[in-house]
DNA sequence: GCTTGACCTTATAGTAACTAGAAGGTTCAT
DNA sequence: ATGAACCTTCTAGTTACTATAAGGTCAAGC
């Protein structure tokens, strides 16, 4: 297998699969004799791995790790676990701060006409309040 | 003022600041004799909205067109609250996603007892299934 | 006058995780 | 044998900074 028929297969683009092998983080292909990457059915399935594990937030980093423990089967399962658990937590985190933007934007814009009129309690708000003790703006 | 006494009044590092002026998203500053950037207090007031708009996540390209809106004070506050809208559209979405990725990893990890066993679900999970009906694997 | 330390300047490169483009070689079907 | 589709490497661009290097400036203290 060629690397755009693997690409096709596991869902990983040609050159994400060469920027996934120059990083290290899979294995350097072997190379036919005109130099082209080589590919068999395993790689596939390393590459649609790679791929869940990233689409859940996972860095490439924390893939390299998981790919190991993945190759490992005597490795224990808490490791696992932990780098799970962690990635809640991140997930956690990132969706309290969205969470309080959003509420920011949503409280601003409450009290924008949103029409004609030049004057805009969004920028008002942007220029005195600060995001995170949106100080009443309205009565 | 000195761009330290800036950064230290707006709470945007030197280094911004400087990184702001050159992908034009602020003006310039004044130089002294010696090349210094000097600043007013009004500038103190621009880096403190941009810095409360970009952490609502406004891009700094976004901030460029708030900046321009807020200066402008006879342009209508109808631009705003449309960038503000698109900005919570994004908020949501991110936010969909999110909350996708945690429950796939909640539901991988449920399954999963993290000791010193070797079989992970979780890995089983990320490599054959797909992350939203991981089969029951063990039992 | 001179040194010390804090501050300032520019330019360059590094971060994450790719993506795009250039310039060229290979394979295969017609 | 020619053209399309594929492959190769290398370089640079993306976002929003942050870090480092190498050097100039300023105010205070001795």
């Amino acid at each position: 297998m060629n690397i755009g028929t693997v690409a096709r297969q596991s869902g990983v683009p040609s050159k994400t699969i060469r920027y996934y092998e120059s990083v290290g983080l899979i294995d350097p292909a072997d190379r036919s004799s005109a130099g082209y990457r080589v590919y068999g059915r395993h790689d596939v399935e390393t590459l649609r791995f790679v791929q869940r594990a990233r689409s859940l937030g996972f860095s490439v980093d924390e893939v390299g790790n998981l790919l190991a423990l993945w190759r490992d089967r005597s490795r224990s399962s808490g490791e696992v676990k932990t780098l799970a658990r962690h990635r809640v937590a991140d997930i956690d985190r990132k969706m309290a701060e969205l969470a309080e933007m959003r509420d920011t934007l949503l409280h601003l814009m409450e009290h924008c006409h949103g029409d004609e009129r030049p004057d805009c309690p969004i920028l008002q708000g942007l220029a005195g309040r600060t995001a995170t003790e949106p100080t009443v703006l309205e009565s």
